[in-house]
RNA sequence: GGUCCCAUCGUCUAGAGGCCUAGGACGUAGCCCUCUCAAGGCUAAAACACGGGUUCGAAUCCCGUUGGGACCGCCA
């Protein structure tokens, strides 16, 4: 028997959640959940100069909006400083680190060197063997590796992969100020935190024999590992600030839906035969390790923008309301306390939500029907409003005053017959109307439009255009 | 430079040696629907990087070439 699935992220809070970590955020939670396993939050903040208690927050804030909540955690490596610091005592105790008095400075230039003669820039070990500490310096220790044999990672996506021990030198466990380096208390938590299997991006192959390493000093059970193909910008390079928004958070303030991102991420380098649309519980019921690809996969904005539209036009008017009240406010189009009767928006957006692809879209559509006083384009104005259509506009509001009810399919029997009556097609009416009471020559059908607006605010719109012109 | 990884339409991908005349999706173009715009439906253009093997048969297996990426830190 197996034991329980535990999985983690381990974010470093060197800057927000971006893509390429809510994807790997996202394979680790639909991993647990679908192996009805554990997954555990974990800060890597052992590098104090770059991580920040904003970071932090951000990070937790993004993954709580895109729903990927956790198991355990999140635990704090700053938290674990006693815990590395014994390890690293019982590896020097067992002659498998030593201390290295080299300072930064000397190692940095030495490592232009070696670049420079187009040699590895690999430390040349020179402080292993040393029998006493070298005064006036304050030593980091390094982790003995072994100089000779392979190493092998058995990675579940790229199967058998071999590293020269020769090529791995002996890296930094522990700074010279205390506190330990990547890693190696990667390895340490891992094994702290029983993970079964450790779903990380590809930049990580390459350090996984290093860890295996540790691993075997220390003398504990290799995880499995899984390495994810990367995520790249439009010129195939590492997707980075160049090509765009690359922070989660930046996706929800332009009005994009969590489940759009989430769905969109999956497929990047996952993909379950044929199909592109997945909802939660399927993702957790079909997501496996198996159909994870192995090449690296392009960011796509255009494919996100219409998964978007796709869930905005699939949730409910109701929900895309409290969604789109904070873009409403933000574009100024209602106030913080301003009350909207739940009834007569979501027939608003329920017109809407076909043709909006964001959040802020939706939001500015919504503004002809929420403000009182719309603005007429200029442009369709011209185009729309002159003598002859203020005549059928006329002749629009003394039908429309003349009805009781506004419901659009009256409407449309009732337009029937006014444009037989006037001898026209229905788009020669339909058009000048939709600008007069939209401002726009574009909008949801004219009908529909009318009766969401109402026979008050539309009379009202008509006779501004009419007596104006 | 060294090490490692990767390689199917522009992009995401299906493809487990014959089911491939290479399928789907985004995007693009056209048509239908139509009061505008969408949505929806239909159609089209569009790919196995190249060269060698192995095999009766290769997108699929092997080798090489080329191209791309990642890593080589007292960053993670």
């Amino acid at each position: 028997m197996s034991s329980k699935v535990r999985v983690r992220f381990a974010p470093s809070p060197t800057g927000h959640l971006h893509i390429g970590g809510a994807r790997t955020a996202l394979f680790n939670w639909l991993f647990a959940r679908h192996n009805k396993g554990v997954f555990i939050l974990r800060i890597e903040d052992t590098d104090r100069s770059r991580s920040t208690e904003e970071y932090i927050e951000a990070i937790i804030e993004g993954m709580k909006w895109l729903g990927l909540d956790w198991d355990e955690g999140p635990y704090r490596q700053t938290d674990r400083l006693e815990i590395y610091k014994s390890y690293v005592n019982k590896l020097l105790k067992e002659d498998n680190a030593y201390y290295c008095y080299c300072s930064p400075e000397e190692l940095e230039e030495r490592r232009r060197l070696a670049l420079a003669q187009g040699k590895p820039p690999k430390y040349d070990g020179r402080c292993r063997g040393l029998k006493e500490p070298v005064p006036g310096r304050i030593p980091a220790v390094r982790f003995k590796m072994p100089q000779v044999g392979i190493t092998v990672v058995d990675d579940l996506i790229r199967g058998k992969v071999s590293f020269d021990n020769e090529q791995l030198d002996d890296f930094i466990i522990m700074r010279s100020d205390g506190t330990p380096t990547y890693n190696f208390c990667v390895v340490v938590d891992d094994v702290d935190m029983r993970i079964t299997h450790v779903i990380r991006g590809d930049d990580h192959l390459n350090n996984t024999p290093k860890q295996i390493q540790i691993y075997r000093a220390l003398n504990y059970e290799i995880p499995k590992f899984a390495h994810l193909p990367m995520i790249l910008g439009s010129d195939k390079t590492r997707l980075s600030k160049r090509h765009g928004a690359t922070s989660v958070m930046a996706y929800k303030e332009m009005g994009y839906l969590p489940e759009a991102l989430l769905n969109y991420l999956v497929r990047l380098g996952w993909s379950y035969k044929d199909q592109e649309i997945f909802s939660k519980e399927e993702l957790i019921e079909k997501f496996n390790i198996e159909n994870i690809g192995k090449s690296a996969a392009v960011f796509n904005p255009e494919k996100l923008l219409w998964l978007n539209s796709h869930y905005i036009n699939a949730s409910t008017p109701e929900r895309l309301y409290e969604l789109v009240r904070p873009f409403l406010i933000k574009e100024g189009i209602i106030k913080e306390d301003t009350q909207i009767d739940i009834q007569w928006v979501s027939k608003a957006i329920a017109t809407l939500k076909e043709r909006s692809r964001t959040l802020v879209e939706l939001a500015n559509s919504l503004r002809y029907y929420i403000l009182e006083d719309i603005e007429i384009e200029q442009e369709a104005r011209q185009k729309f409003i002159n003598e002859k259509t203020i005549g059928y506009l006329r002749r629009v509001r003394e039908l429309l005053s003349s009805m009781d009810g506004f419901e659009s399919k009256a409407l449309e029997e009732a337009f029937k017959k006014l444009i037989s009556e006037l001898g026209v097609k229905l788009s020669e009416v339909a058009q000048p109307l939709r600008v007069a009471i939209t401002g726009k020559t574009v909008s949801p059908p004219i009908f529909d439009v009318l009766s969401v607006l109402g026979k008050e605010r539309t009379l009202r719109r008509l006779d501004r255009v009419i007596k104006t012109s």
